[in-house]
RNA sequence: CGGGGCGUGGCGCAGUUGGAUAGCGCGCUGCGUUUGGGACGCAGAGGUCGCCGGUUCGAGUCCGGCCGCCCCGACCA
């Protein structure tokens, strides 16, 4: 019972200050840490192993629908944001300036990248010129700068690390088909590998992407019943093909511009996986992105028993190292079992197990279930067959923690018939209403309930400014029906 | 940038109206006993008290000025 706040180990129940047990989380799980410039973190070996996992799964999507990695400049002329309107506006306040180069002033002043669309498209537009060149998909994993006021650690930094795909097509449908179809390849993985429910949706003019003519999100929910906008995905039109001169020619030798995309997921997933799955004893990783799935404590107390432990533990670890599964095993001398199951738990991995002399007399180890709190969680199992016993675990864990993040997102979902009725949802949830999509209705609706627009949900609109429906808030013709909720 | 708070070993803090060698918990090092849900004993290491200046016989403590950080508000993956 009065466990959790001894010595380093515990964190700030979420009841308490949810805020709190996320940084306690971030940083006693080994995730991140504060750089010394305001606003950047030091990703630690950890926190980037589950960001190479979320890379490597994300990175097999790209290529199997046909997108190739490259890499563009860090710096980008100033005069280039400045051509698209919209996008400067946009980006204006968040950049970060170089002025000085070999210790003399620039001519022209470099942005470092807030995203990458102008170098890109400029690139573009030297390599595309026949409509055989088209469609070009690519994507580029980098690391972008956008000056923020606030920050917080993996949600909101100074620099994070994305990736950011950019996509040329010859015509319009394509581009859209490609934004969809990204989108869905952004919710596949946050559903299948990072457990995450998330809400597929159109943003509102407000939200939307500086510069874009229409941009979908993923959302999700944290265990606070705020919103986090873990993807995002851009149909660009022609806006960029127009300011970067991107044209080719088609079969009838006629110039025509093209139809841009881009899309992007950031090391904000991190957070989204921390905030949708961990508890008051800390993290919880999804198995498929745990860069640890297994962690083995051996217990034993005279040297000869060590000694027994040590052999059957590697005897055990072989194979199931083998096989690929991701197996760490406590070795740190000093430390009692007891500390190290909560340390373990802390850091989020999936299953444990524990090897002792009990378990070599009766040739069994117990297995225990971070999803599952408590005895309830543990189970002795026979050395017999221990590859598919910890496979099937891996899967059952992973289902079951999509099972509890999408039975905790459906009963904070509600929707609301009056402003009224949403202003009090949105307090403790997300509120589905019928919405204009105007700035105006936003701005006010902000005002009063602090919640915002995440999305019109795709499933819930079959068809954008449908007849008859009219705003919830204002009265307006309503654009579709759309999620509102206070967000990060 | 506005409001609030804070800077003291790695971390979290205490330090009274100015007073002696700056203390406590955790962590760290060594040794021993421990080890199946956050072990214990003993012995150690580690601090220009954010920085600069001032008042004073004497400043962690008082005054002034900087710097940095955290929390709350307007922008954002």
């Amino acid at each position: 019972m009065e466990k959790s706040t001894k010595g380093s180990v515990g964190v700030t129940p979420r009841q308490e200050d949810y805020s709190r047990w996320y940084t306690d989380v971030v940083q006693k799980a080994d995730l991140a840490d504060y750089g010394p410039v305001r606003g950047c973190m030091v990703i630690k070996p950890y926190g980037y192993a589950l960001w190479e996992n979320i890379q490597g799964e994300l990175d097999k999507r790209f290529k199997a629908t046909g997108h190739q990695n490259a890499y563009f400049p860090l710096f980008i002329p100033m005069s280039f944001i400045e051509k698209e309107a919209e996008h400067v506006e946009g980006f204006a306040p968040e950049l970060a300036v170089v002025t000085h180069g070999g210790g003399k002033e620039l001519e022209e002043p470099l942005v470092v990248r807030p995203t990458s669309e102008t170098v890109i498209g400029h690139m573009f537009s030297q390599w595309i010129q026949s409509h055989r060149d088209l469609p070009l998909l690519i994507n580029q994993w980098a690391n972008v700068v956008r000056w923020e006021m606030r920050t917080r650690l993996f949600l909101r930094t100074s620099e994070f690390l994305w990736q950011e795909g950019h996509t040329a097509h010859a015509t319009q449908e394509e581009a859209v088909q490609e934004t969809l179809r990204m989108l869905d390849v952004y919710a596949d993985f946050a559903i299948n590998e990072a457990a995450i429910p998330v809400i597929k949706g159109r943003k509102s003019d407000q939200e939307r992407f500086a510069g874009a003519v229409a941009s979908y999100t993923i959302e999700a929910m944290m265990g606070n019943k705020w919103a986090l906008q873990a993807g995002t995905s851009h149909d660009l039109g022609q806006n960029f093909a127009r300011t970067f001169d991107i044209k080719y020619t088609d079969e009838k030798n006629e110039q025509q511009f093209c139809w841009t995309t881009s899309w992007g997921m950031s090391t904000r997933m991190v957070g989204a996986i921390i905030m949708a799955h961990g508890d008051d004893q800390g993290l919880r990783l999804p198995p498929r992105l745990a860069p640890i799935q297994l962690v083995v404590i051996p217990i034993y107390r005279s040297d000869e028993e060590k000694k027994n432990v040590m052999e059957a533990v590697l005897d055990i670890c072989e194979p199931l190292i083998s096989v690929g599964i991701r197996v760490k095993i406590d070795e740190r001398e000093g430390l009692t079992p007891g500390f190290k199951m909560n340390d373990w738990e802390m850091r989020g991995v999936p299953l444990r197990m524990e090897i002792g002399p009990r378990d070599l007399e009766k040739n069994s180890v117990m297995l225990a279930r971070r999803d599952v709190p408590g005895k309830e969680g543990k189970q002795a199992v026979s050395r017999d067959n221990l590859i598919p016993k910890i496979t099937r675990r891996l899967n059952l864990i992973q289902r079951n923690m999509l099972m509890q993040a999408t039975a905790f997102r459906d009963e904070n979902l509600h929707e609301a018939k009056s402003y009224d009725e949403m202003k009090k949802i949105v307090e403790d949830g997300w509120a589905l209403i019928w919405h204009c999509g105007k700035p105006e209705c936003e701005d006010r609706i902000k005002e009063e309930t602090k919640a915002t627009s995440r999305c019109f949900p795709l499933d819930k609109n079959e068809e954008w400014n449908p007849k008859g429906q009219k705003c919830t808030v204002c009265g307006e013709p309503a654009f579709g029906q759309a999620y509102f909720s206070r967000a990060y």
